[in-house]
DNA sequence: GCGACAG
DNA sequence: ATCTTGTCGC
């Protein structure tokens, strides 16, 4: 009889505590198979130490993948996955691949990855399924890797790790590729502020596309913010996902960015955006 | 209690 | 993520 609007509310409420703690159990599960050290065949190119040493049998890292997801402005469940694969060395654009779909999970702070994660290894898979040649050695994703709300220790770490478990990381882990989180913002995380940062990077008086180490209150290295154009005041926030050390990561984002945005993350951002605008102005026209 | 919360 | 113009500067 007497029924408010409220009384709806619990049952969904029931569901949604029931897909997160779902999440939550899945985030678990795959932290477990993490790896939070460089652990690949390739090498890079310019290394000071490679440049000499007798370990011409290893190839060098040459393809670098990268990953996003556009939305339409009219319909914000209609999404546009996009993965595009660069040459490490020239920075140009050697594969691009795009998937529509209508999203169904929402965005929850904290996971990410149940909403943005399928489209995109579907399309990794697909790649690899045809045996491109020019599937990634590694993949930069926009989003965070460890640095990530979702923190424990790595049970398999030997200088104890604290991490979290962001889309890059749970990439990395399903498709067994080195990912690395690319953050335009920063998500807080054991006591990581922006007044922090911009107070870490303001002492820093070093010399433009420098980085801090991102360590939090309890003294643990999540991450890295770097300034990666010079005079830029919006720093980005790199850490790692799977398969690669923080160290390599940041080298390996520096020498990708012409622009505050690396190379593939940008292009991977530029394209969706792209696709999916260019596909609305077709349907306008009929 | 209030604020913060990747994309 | 997306809505949005001009503007300052190399």
């Amino acid at each position: 009889m007497e029924k408010p609007p409220e009384a709806e509310e619990p049952s969904q409420s029931q569901d949604s505590s029931r897909d997160h703690q779902t999440w939550i159990t899945a985030q678990d599960i795959l932290r477990e198979k993490l790896i939070a050290e460089d652990s690949f065949a390739w090498k890079l190119p310019a290394t000071v130490e490679s440049s000499q040493a007798g370990s011409e049998e290893e190839e060098a890292l040459r393809y670098v993948g990268g990953v996003d997801i556009s939305f339409s402005k009219d319909d914000p469940s209609k999404a546009c996955g996009t993965l595009v694969v660069l040459d490490f060395l020239t920075l140009q654009v050697l594969y691009q691949d795009f998937s529509l779909l209508t999203l169904q999970v929402p965005y929850v702070p904290g996971f990410l990855a149940f909403r943005e994660a399928p489209v995109l290894l579907q399309l990794l898979e697909k790649m690899k399924r045809s045996d491109n040649p020019f599937y990634p050695q590694l993949l930069m994703v926009d989003g965070n890797g460890i640095l990530h709300p979702r923190g424990n220790l790595l049970p398999t770490s030997e200088p104890l790790t604290f991490s979290g478990f962001g889309l890059a990381c749970h990439i990395g882990v399903e498709a067994n590729l080195p990912t690395i989180g690319i953050g335009k913002n920063l998500h807080h995380v054991d006591g990581l502020t922006h007044c922090r940062v911009r107070k870490l990077l303001g002492d820093e008086e070093n010399s433009s596309k420098d980085f801090i180490n991102l360590v939090g209150c309890s003294g643990h290295v999540w991450g890295a913010a770097m300034r990666s154009t010079q005079g830029s005041i919006k720093p980005i926030f790199i850490s790692i996902g799977h398969r690669i050390s923080l160290q390599t990561a940041i080298m390996i984002v520096q020498m990708t960015c012409k622009y505050r945005v690396p190379e593939p993350i940008r292009q991977a951002d530029i394209r969706s955006r792209d696709y999916i605008r260019k596909l609305e102005m077709n349907a306008k026209v009929k």
